[in-house]
DNA sequence: ATATCTTGGTCTGATGGTCAGACCATAACC
DNA sequence: GGTTATGGTCTGACCATCAGACCAAGATAT
């Protein structure tokens, strides 16, 4: 049998590069602290209760410890792991926060505004009484780890309701980059901005509503006009910390 | 000094899967086959080649080949190696490639259309002066591979103007996973639609022209118009072609 | 204050994966 | 037929990871 005349033609296969298991932990210890999850100072859970969550062996968590405490993000203190208590790079908002969130803003503008329109086309009789109930559920005394699960599954149900999985997908990434960003993580935990952070919760709960009455109702530029109001809205009080 | 009061209530860390070279390198054969790159019953480079590119010993690419073959997806024929002459699940072109195609073009109507808008609103001189020399370079008459570079070229050095790196990323990302579509490599390399694909070429430098033209001029409203109409259209060729 | 538990520190030996390199037989190519 | 390319096989060295054991010191409970 001959081979077949065309084949695309291929590009050259890229490098592979190993990643050893104690990479893996470290990276994910990394992420979590700079996800707020273990604040400066903080202790750290026991090796071996790592060892038994990632599933790996006490070498290489101990490995991926040192490599942290190597970065100075990590400190061996009275028997105990702890988060140092000043983070350098991890968490400072220093210069070039306000673009940087000025370009996740602007990303998700780009996508959010449009997905909206579409959700309020598109979707389904049940997801639009899903968003309905989601954006009923938005309390404004609530707290903000709560408010973040509940924003989370309301955006997550109108991405599923535009229809478009790929989109949704890229949305989803887009979140997780704003909420992984060290400039957004450091504004919104850092003590100061308590009652700031509060306002927009409260000044969210109400454009959530709105938002989701538009798709409710199938009106896709009402929608689309009702999430870039919100957008702008939390842009202004976010960024408004950094001048 | 006393630990922090408030941790974000963390969740458990996930188990870390341990990938093998060999793994890696037998998902990305899988991957290219998959794509188009490799058509059944076509060879595939020789073992130190692969080894060169992907930077592995040879046992590792070993590894990874008996694995594909275990699979049934590669097979050792006349001392080289061939994907097999008939897959089964990687690459049929079935039902669904119409609903693919048109979320991909939906997905890059959200991004493209308003990207194009701020690239009209921010490009320095320089990459103004860049895309209109870009553009100036489609031929009507060209193949579809050096059409597919230009494209290429054009499109980033769009999405570069528009000074953010997240929305750049994200529509590289829409635009991979459109050229790496079982679906849309199809419809491009079919025999059958030589013509039309001709037809889609000659038209896309005119539009190309136009978007080019707004940008220079700096007005996003119709540069934002230029790319929604240029996309509509070869949406509405590609399309034409599955009915 | 004492006993117990928890935690980090250190070490061992086994196993699997990966590497570079060598050599051979066979097929492909000129 | 001669040369080159390719897959097949093997070797020895190194690295990463594992499970497990034991010890010292600090934290916690009584």
């Amino acid at each position: 049998m001959d081979a077949p005349a065309s084949n695309l033609e291929r590009p050259r296969f890229d490098r592979i590069e190993y990643t050893t298991v104690a990479e893996q932990v470290r990276d994910r210890l990394m992420d979590s602290i700079r996800d707020g999850y273990f604040l400066p100072g903080s202790q750290l859970p026991a090796e071996r209760q790592l060892c038994e969550e990632f599933g790996v062996a006490r070498t290489s968590v101990r490995e991926a410890i040192q490599q942290l405490v190597s970065l100075g993000v990590v400190q061996r203190k009275s028997s105990r792991l702890h988060v140092v208590d000043y983070l350098g790079v991890v968490s400072s908002p220093a210069a070039g926060h306000e673009r940087e969130i000025r370009e996740l803003f602007e990303t998700r503008r780009v996508i959010e505004i449009s997905m909206t329109g579409l959700a309020a086309q598109k979707a389904t009789d049940r997801t639009r009484a899903e968003i309905a109930c989601l954006s009923e559920g938005f309390d404004s005394d609530v707290e903000l780890s709560q408010f973040r699960d509940q924003d989370h599954h309301f955006h997550a149900a109108i991405a599923t309701a535009c229809g478009n999985p790929l989109l949704a997908e890229l949305y989803g990434r887009v979140l997780r980059a704003l909420f992984e960003s060290p400039a957004f993580a450091a504004l919104l935990y850092t003590q100061i901005n308590r009652a700031s952070v509060q306002e927009i919760i409260k000044n969210s709960a109400e454009h959530h509503r709105r938002i989701a009455s538009a798709i409710v109702d199938g009106d896709s530029k009402i929608a689309s006009i009702a999430a870039g109001d919100h957008l702008a809205e939390v842009e202004r009080r976010m960024l408004s910390q950094l001048i």
